[in-house]
DNA sequence: TTAAATGCAAAGGGTTTGCACCGGA
DNA sequence: TCCGGTGCAAACCCTTTGCATTTAA
């Protein structure tokens, strides 16, 4: 039996890792932990910082190489904010979207349903496929285009 | 009479500048001219390699500052490529979208009409005036997508 | 004349790389 | 034992900033 309190899917990873023949460290275990206390998206960044406060010998390199791993298998997506900075998307988070509004700043998901319309759209004309939680969606929302 | 061979928008960015207070240089007709040339989109170091080409005493700080100025101006406008880089739309190019695909690599414009659908959809949604130009929009194209 | 713009050099920020050493399996 | 990982430092790339000097108007 695994000690761990971590939830699925981070409770398997070790296995997952061992499985490929790679290696379970306790510096990965630190990344584990911080992304599964982090659902929802972080920037490569603020991930080293998260890291740092449980174990301050972290190392930058070492954050982001894991990062490699993890996204090979399938634990994490890089995405793109809305200045185009990278983030990561942490899993099990359900597939959505992301709007920004350039003029007030603010930022909303777009969930699950809406995001299949725009999707929708998008594969009707052109057969295109989009990875909807790829990129941040930048405009202005309903407050601000009115008040323009 | 105006002595040069620039199309608009771009043969009136002198007086344009003038009219604010801001001064027509040589280096400023240099960017001018390279992004006349330019239609479609550039990145900010593209611009500073190709404006070396015409005049190599140029400086980046220079361009990037001139870019600045034209962004306020309303003659180019910055979006993200799909990588997430800067990248400096040239006007007068008919407002559209970009499309990338993260398995083959191409990219493709969505022309104004397809877009519109796009747009649509937000906008029926959350009211989310999206400007599509902003982001180049990631996923998978129809060959890709059927192949998979 | 005078404020805007330039040139230069340096900093910046987030990410990546090279390489010797370390340590899981 | 062996190869994957780590730590460290340096490189990287594009962009921005500070400041003295130049120059358009």
């Amino acid at each position: 039996m695994r000690m761990t309190a971590l939830p699925p899917p981070w409770d398997s990873v070790d296995d997952r890792l061992r499985a490929r023949g790679l290696r379970w460290t306790p510096q990965r275990a630190t990344v584990i932990e911080v992304l599964a206390e982090a659902d929802g998206h972080v920037s490569g960044a603020e991930l080293v910082e998260r890291c740092r406060l449980r174990d301050p010998s972290t190392i930058p390199s070492t954050v982001y190489r894991t990062l490699d791993v993890l996204e090979e298998l399938g634990l994490v997506r890089h995405g793109h904010g809305p200045d185009g900075r990278e983030e990561f998307h942490v899993r099990p988070v359900e597939e959505h979207g992301h709007l920004h509004c350039a003029e007030c700043g603010n930022s909303w998901e777009l969930g699950n349903e809406r995001a299949a319309a725009v999707a929708d759209a998008l594969r009707a004309t052109d057969g295109f496929e989009i990875d909807i939680g790829h990129v941040t969606l930048v405009g202005r929302c309903r407050d601000c285009a009115a008040g323009a």
